[in-house]
DNA sequence: TGGTTGCTTTGATGGAGATCAAGTGGGAAC
DNA sequence: GTTCCCACTTGATCTCCATCAAAGCAACCA
């Protein structure tokens, strides 16, 4: 087995694949067991690609789509809980049963590692396993942050931070425009931002008709999203936190 | 060095402080590097043990009293984000600034290990790291159910929420009725409720009086609280889970 | 004893967002 | 081209909870 003391990640600009927690080509190079038990899986849109209550045999990446993580009410009220973009880590090594769905928003494709063998990996392989800490604590972070804009921000502040968020997670990806603005499709349909934000689908479409008619958005369809000013988008929010933790 | 294969956690039940992370006393036995580090802190009621941003040179656990996560806006708007309870663990290894207020909501007493050391016997003991992390995924999992009840549910679900929570905590440390109904005291003000549960404490009084009066919970001044049937405060909470992973 | 203070309760009112109900528009299938 | 379907928008109304305001109550102090 060879493994470096320290992963260098230097090179992951050029990997398509970005894992945060385990790139399946740069950390390929250095831990060929991670290859070896590696395999990649596809969902559409739409489709659940855990159960709650299931057992999860399987922990891995997002390489492309986008996944969410969904909590039901037996009468049907759900909300969903996490937001998972390409990078994005799913699982949790020690655990038997899923604690929620998981469920593919757009199409989905997965690079997952066998948990019973991950799980091994991870035993012999203390840097993994302080990985995969250092993941859990920002996913924390996140949630907790969420709880703040579930808790006690309006619905055009829940609206102005869901957009803030995906802007600066895309933004990486999708291009700038020329004078600083942001453009990027959104990945979510309406119903699903509301079961993001606990708010009804309605109220969703109105903030983000009254946000369109104030400019501080503009739209072209449905989806498709410019952002001229992020600041003023982030005040809309009434964000004062450089957003580092969300999703 | 002398570190055990595993923990043998079977002798914790006479164990005051019952760390779930470290517990200073039993592991003290196993592990003496852990006892070389420790040392105790003491804050009172509504001192603020950790400000957000602040340098955290320390990780460790409540001993006794309670202690809260709090993030707050710039006009003043407050949510708590998480709350901590005998046991719970605070800090955040490999992190250098707190990413939220910890506030004492009554007295508090911390067995506490300062980081650096901390850290350093984390990355010898693999078995610490592990338990780490399935704290941290217990928290996790606590946070996106929280999330459910900001996002969803009914100030008098919230209420019943947290009450079942509190109630299904606090069994274990205090007496349980002869006819299985659970008794305790309330930790929190009615504002601290509120802060928790996204609402207004006129609201969350309301709300209890309204429980109180319906039989669902009897009270005794302000803060005892008599729950004759769980099960019923659990119907009232559209609670379905078994609240396994909350608080 | 009376006053202050902090926590809590209760009442009256208003508003943000939910709910119910049409209606729009665009893409795919026929 | 027409039809259907789905995601979305917009309007009307209702309701739950926030807000503002006042008062109750126990502990503590002077």
């Amino acid at each position: 087995m060879t493994v470096k003391a320290q992963f260098d990640h230097s090179n992951c600009e050029d990997c398509p694949i970005r894992h945060r927690a385990v790139c399946a080509r740069c950390d390929a190079d250095e831990l060929e067991e991670l290859e070896s038990i590696k395999y990649y899986r596809s969902f559409e849109a739409g489709q659940t690609i855990i159960w709650c209550g299931d057992q999860m045999n399987f922990v891995g990446s997002v390489v492309a789509g986008i996944a969410s993580l969904t909590q039901t009410m037996e009468d049907g009220r759900t909300q969903m809980v996490g937001l998972l973009l390409p990078s994005d880590f799913v699982g949790r090594p020690g655990r038997e049963a899923a604690p929620y769905d998981v469920q593919a928003t757009t199409d989905v494709v997965m690079c997952c590692f066998r948990k019973k063998p991950f799980e091994e990996l991870m035993a012999t392989t203390p840097h993994i396993a302080h990985r995969l800490l250092q993941m859990t604590l920002d996913e924390l972070d996140a949630a907790r942050e969420w709880m703040l804009v579930l808790g006690r921000k309006t619905a055009r502040e829940k609206i102005a931070s869901l957009l803030s968020i995906i802007a600066r997670r895309d933004a990486s990806i999708s291009q700038k425009g020329l004078t600083g603005s942001i453009v990027f499709d959104l990945p979510l349909t309406r119903e699903a931002m509301a079961d993001y934000l606990g708010l009804t689908l309605e109220t969703v479409s109105r903030q983000i008709s009254a946000l369109k008619k104030e400019g501080v958005i503009t739209l072209e369809g449905k989806r498709h999203v410019t952002i001229p000013d992020l600041g003023r988008l982030m005040e809309e929010a009434g964000d004062d936190s450089d957003g580092g933790f969300l999703v």
